[in-house]
DNA sequence: TACTATAGTTTGTCCTAGACAAAATGCAAT
DNA sequence: ATTGCATTTTGTCTAGGACAAACTATAGTA
């Protein structure tokens, strides 16, 4: 089993010009080549890769990392995502939420998740549940303790609770009005639909497209709904350098009296931050952000 | 103001290749070179390639749009929804609703939209009124007379209504128990969550996965849940043939006591159907194919 | 008349290998 | 410890050729 150079792409999230361009400087990835001369991709390259670009996301320089050897590969690993907030998953309810959903045990998931909405309000359901059982169940599903179609019905379950509980009455004439949405690319909306339960709940005012709207157009849309705020969630789906550059893109065709706000935990371990926008990878930065604003 | 090949990808979702092979083989687009020689294509040409793309994605074959002059490619964009059922759409609350999405007055369509769902039920509201003003929307946005913003806004407020009003009480012990879901590639779930809606409201077990689901996933994914029906939606994104392949490649891996029917509008025009699955483009086919089940 | 097989055309993605600007780093001097 | 400058690293861009898969059209068959 192996893959061609665009299947990769999509997989790893590093583009086509990168991946033929490391080979030829580091010698890796190695693909091999089929009938008609193309690169071909075994599945551990494919492994390798993203262990490759999670250390590269941490901040290693990608002609050190390319270079390593398997042992030294090893070891820069478990040096480095110690660093990412696994501490808040060690225990408490979190911990055994992302059990039930290990165990595929669906409709317990879902029950238990509804109690704790109904017993902890949405703000505080998204702070100390939702967001931190999101973190957990992308880290099982990157290291393949579930599948995607769990991680799928999870992402369904966690909607169709958040959109029931949040309030949808407008605060008309409140301030500051955001603009919510991802750039084309990010097809993560989680994060996205927390933060808006989160911001209806402290009645502030938000506009959602969804996800993946082209920067022209998101630029449009802010002038359109007149809103004071641009706000983009990221995974890390995206390399910090691409969603950079993509930022600083959309910063470009915005109007400059509108800011921008990049959230997710993309930025977690990000080191260089472009200005014009202002980064915020949990909800106190992001109550930080509207009480300075305000 | 211009932009350089990569944004115009990330704007169009046209792939640099393509791009470029588009302007050896039929000169559009066209770019400036700036000072280092790289293309640079003014905002004019983003905005025809959105035309070209729409026109594309109805059906019509790149080279002819490309080489269209501009009262050409304006005909088109005037003409090619007509062939899609209009006739629901000419009078009556659809349209009106359509024309407030137009004027971009998105509060009042709002609150339209909450009130016929009150007014209507579930069942009522997703066939009299959501189906048929989603087709509409689509063709609003293959003419260009509303933008991807406006869609997207379109979709979230529709989604939110659906999911605010949707029984979540399981059905539990109730038959047929219908997985719901697309194939990869198919990214618009608001079909799906039309089908859940009414569904629910029929009192049928629906475990919905969201969008893009890999065909091996869905065949796994509907044993552990142990439903009898996949469900499947489709969109003109992809052309009948190609969602023909993809059906009977997960026919493949799916169990053979499990159904699979496949919706959505791209099945209005289809003259050959695959056999191993049933295919309904409206609710009343829905109906009669949950009649017969049971 | 309607369906099917074959030949021809269109189309997107892949290829190589060179180039360069922007970002990151190392080093010197304040 | 901070600033300024030179050097290295890195990702994206370029050209034009190639080819398989998808699509269309034409001929042949039931």
């Amino acid at each position: 089993m192996s893959i061609d150079i665009g299947a990769l792409e999509r997989e790893t999230g590093i583009s086509k010009d990168t991946l033929r361009v490391w080979e030829r400087r580091y010698g890796f990835p190695k693909p091999l080549r089929d009938a008609n001369g193309e690169r071909t991709y075994p599945l551990d390259q494919l492994a390798r890769l993203r262990s490759i670009r999670r250390l590269i996301d941490s901040g290693l320089r990608p002609g050190r990392v390319l270079r390593a050897t398997d042992g030294e590969l090893a070891a820069l690993l478990r040096q480095v995502p110690a660093s990412a907030g696994t501490e808040l998953t060690e225990s408490g309810p979190v911990r055994d939420l992302a059990v039930l959903l290990e165990r595929r045990e669906m409709p317990l998931l879902q029950s238990r998740l509804t109690s704790a909405l109904l017993q902890l309000g949405v703000q505080s359901f998204v702070t100390e549940i939702a967001a931190p059982l999101t973190t957990r169940v992308g880290e099982l599903w990157e290291t393949g303790r579930i599948s995607v179609a769990e991680e799928h019905r999870y992402s369904e379950i966690l909607q169709q609770l958040l959109r029931s509980a949040m309030r949808t009455d407008p605060a008309a004439g409140e301030r500051p009005r955001i603009l919510l949405t991802t750039l084309p690319g990010e097809p993560h909306g989680l994060g996205l639909l927390m933060v808006q339960s989160w911001l209806a709940a402290e009645r502030v005012h938000c506009v959602s497209l969804g996800t993946q709207t082209p920067a022209t157009e998101i630029a449009a849309a802010a002038l359109a709904y007149q809103v004071d705020v641009v706000g983009l969630s990221f995974s890390r789906i995206h390399t910090p350098t691409t969603a950079r550059r993509e930022l600083g893109a959309l910063r470009a065709v915005l109007d400059a009296s509108i800011a921008v706000w990049a959230g997710g935990s993309l930025w977690q371990h990000a080191r260089k931050k472009l200005p014009g926008a202002e980064y915020m990878v949990d909800f106190s930065d992001l109550a930080a952000a509207i009480k300075r604003w305000r």
